[in-house]
DNA sequence: CGTATGCTCAAACGATCGTTTGAATCATAC
DNA sequence: GTATGATTCAAACGATCGTTTGAGCATACG
């Protein structure tokens, strides 16, 4: 709404499409802060550290996304029961809403760049602040596939989380041609999502 | 062999390491070269620059690698047909064999950050050198899965390529008990590969 | 022996990094 | 109007970056 965002969202948003193309460590305060239209110091006193700074592009971005998740989640049942194909679609819609809106596909490749990181604090802190979102869906998973092993399962899951996150973080390159088609080829692509995962959770 | 490898070697094998931990830009030639017990000049008088040796990287796996999976898919035929199972073994086994191979597993999480960069001259020298593989996967893919369309059928094989890189860049953390098992395990690991790969392909 | 050639080394190059400082500017309340 | 706190600013901090240099050392060949 603003025509001029306060210099906090001007940083968030410059730093997440900075990090999407260079990544954390390749992207620089100064390049982020130039992109951005304000001055160099301005990250540190608003976020502390470039590290904070990083930790706040993702909260700004999951706070939301994992809140619909579970509420979407949470409302399952009784004309709209908790069938495998809904509840990833519990997991999925709020995702591809993200990935289409605004800069949210850029954020998608920020967060693949994270699943690229097995060591380092960001990914103890999105374990620690996120993790429950993921502990919440695998319960649902394991009471929807009863027949699969415990190590089975999480192994299927990790597949699902991989494939989901590699594809959207692909989006944002191909561009909509009218807004009528690509309401419709957005859901056309939330159910191939769905379906995909529900096949390779599900299949004996 | 020898016990003491040439110090290009020991560069690259430093530069795996490292680059698997930190990523490309979170690795500093001073860290490597210290790693790995040389010089820092010899990276640039060996390899010329930090990102001809980024490349470097890559060459000395994905040539084998790609050779591996191109001779196991001309190799179907006759008593073992070129069905969708056997063409994603075909894919599938040589990579499990260097992921458990040494310090295989380091490259695959080296590969996942590749694959998170979108931009830059690493994913064209990827795409430049080892392209033709994955269209020849896909052409038979293609042969194998006559009813998808063109882009559902590539969907299908980016998500399962996704798949694929974020659950192998994931070993090595789990360690073997004794080798016997670990074999039965490994080869265990690529069946569930295979029907996961073959669920999310061939789904109606 | 003399001298190429291949390789390693300590040292330094200029550039850029994240962070800090202290003054200048702005907004708000008394 | 002026005091107070929040924000922005140019400038500099020390550290570290990738790269280059030129001397030193080895082995091989005439």
């Amino acid at each position: 709404m603003n025509a001029t965002p306060s210099t906090r969202d001007r940083i968030l948003g410059a730093a997440e499409a900075l990090f999407a193309r260079r990544g954390f460590d390749g992207a620089s305060l100064r390049q982020l802060t130039a992109a951005a239209g304000v001055n160099l110091a301005a990250v540190n006193y608003h976020f502390g550290s470039k590290e904070k700074l990083v930790e706040e592009v993702f909260r700004r971005r999951l706070d939301a996304l994992n809140a619909d998740r579970l509420a979407a989640l949470a409302q399952l049942g009784g004309s709209h029961p908790a069938t495998l194909e809904n509840v990833l679609a519990a997991y999925i819609r709020p995702a591809m809403a993200l990935a289409h809106d605004g800069n949210g596909a850029l954020f998608m490749r920020v967060l693949a760049r994270a699943f690229a990181e097995h060591d380092g604090t960001l990914r103890q802190f999105l374990s620690d602040n996120y993790g429950h979102v993921m502990r919440q869906f695998s319960a649902e998973f394991a009471r929807l596939l009863p027949h699969l092993s415990k190590p089975e399962l999480y192994w299927r899951i990790d597949l699902v989380t991989g494939a989901l996150i590699h594809a959207m973080s692909g989006f944002g390159m191909i561009q909509r041609k009218d807004d009528v088609s690509e309401q419709a080829h957005r859901e056309q692509t939330v159910q191939h999502l769905i379906r995909f995962a529900a096949a390779g959770l599900s299949h004996p």
